[in-house]
DNA sequence: TTGCGTGCAAAGGTTTTGCATGGCA
DNA sequence: TGCCATGCAAAACCTTTGCACGCAA
């Protein structure tokens, strides 16, 4: 990894990021939020620093399948994002932090069945959160 | 949904799935495959096939986040992909259908420690195959 | 004949890249 | 002063849409 310089711009994309911590939001949502404060960034510049997070391990990126646009989710807690596996809320986007011992035996049985071995830092286990169940039943009522 | 035709451009297509089954491929893929054989079909044709397929269940569609594209899997032999688990190999693509009991220990686990209900269907665990471990090993060598 | 499917052309998005300039260390 | 980062412009992609023509039933 090349030396990081500590720019104004940068800053300003880290800031989006701690304010959205635990969300998911696209390369457009941080080019609107920072620019909507003055500022005159670049969308590919807010491509190469995502990417950048990325690499770090300090972002999470994937794909929506619904809009035709790649998401990414910013966390600060959980260390780098590339040794622990993430589930993800299908209703409202939400990524858990997952510690890896919940997969442990699932591991060891799809490595013997399968012949597959797993990759935490890669792996998205998709699901329903309890808040949205929750919305979802009051909608159906 | 309307009443379907059997042209020979949706033939082409369906041919190609099934050479092409528990693998994933992009849009492009079927495109360059199809008129390698001689035949001048066209990209939105390959969409339209495509989401239709997606429609009746007959395709699983997602996002790949290494390539920047959507990704479809064809699978004829273990019937609605809707309703297990699959994992899929980073290297190669290849797609393994999973018994989800493999996942029920884990399942209960997320369920009880960050209340998220796994849909099986829509999980893809991600890994490395046995072949392209060894692959990997001969090209490190 | 009727209506669905296709190719063509064009448009709308997202993401990437080359290059000269500007800014951090 | 050396890099690194940025903005700008342009290009490369992917995907969608409108339309007229062709083809299946």
């Amino acid at each position: 990894m090349k030396n990081e310089y500590k720019t104004k711009t940068r800053l300003a994309i880290v800031e989006f990021l701690r304010e959205n911590a635990d969300t998911r939001f696209t390369a457009r949502d941080v080019l609107n939020a920072v620019n909507k404060l003055g500022n005159n960034l670049d969308r590919s510049t807010v491509y190469r620093n995502l990417e950048r997070l990325c690499m770090e391990g300090r972002l999470v990126k994937y794909r929506e399948t619904d809009i035709n646009a790649t998401c990414y989710q910013y966390s600060e807690e959980h260390g780098s994002c590339h040794d622990h596996m993430h589930a993800q809320c299908s209703e409202c986007g939400r990524i858990f932090h997952l510690d890896n011992s919940v997969l442990d035996d699932a591991a060891k049985r799809i490595k013997a069945e399968y012949g597959l071995e797993i990759n935490y830092g890669k792996t998205v286990i998709i699901g329903v959160c309890d808040e949205c169940k929750e919305l979802d039943g009051e909608k159906a009522d």
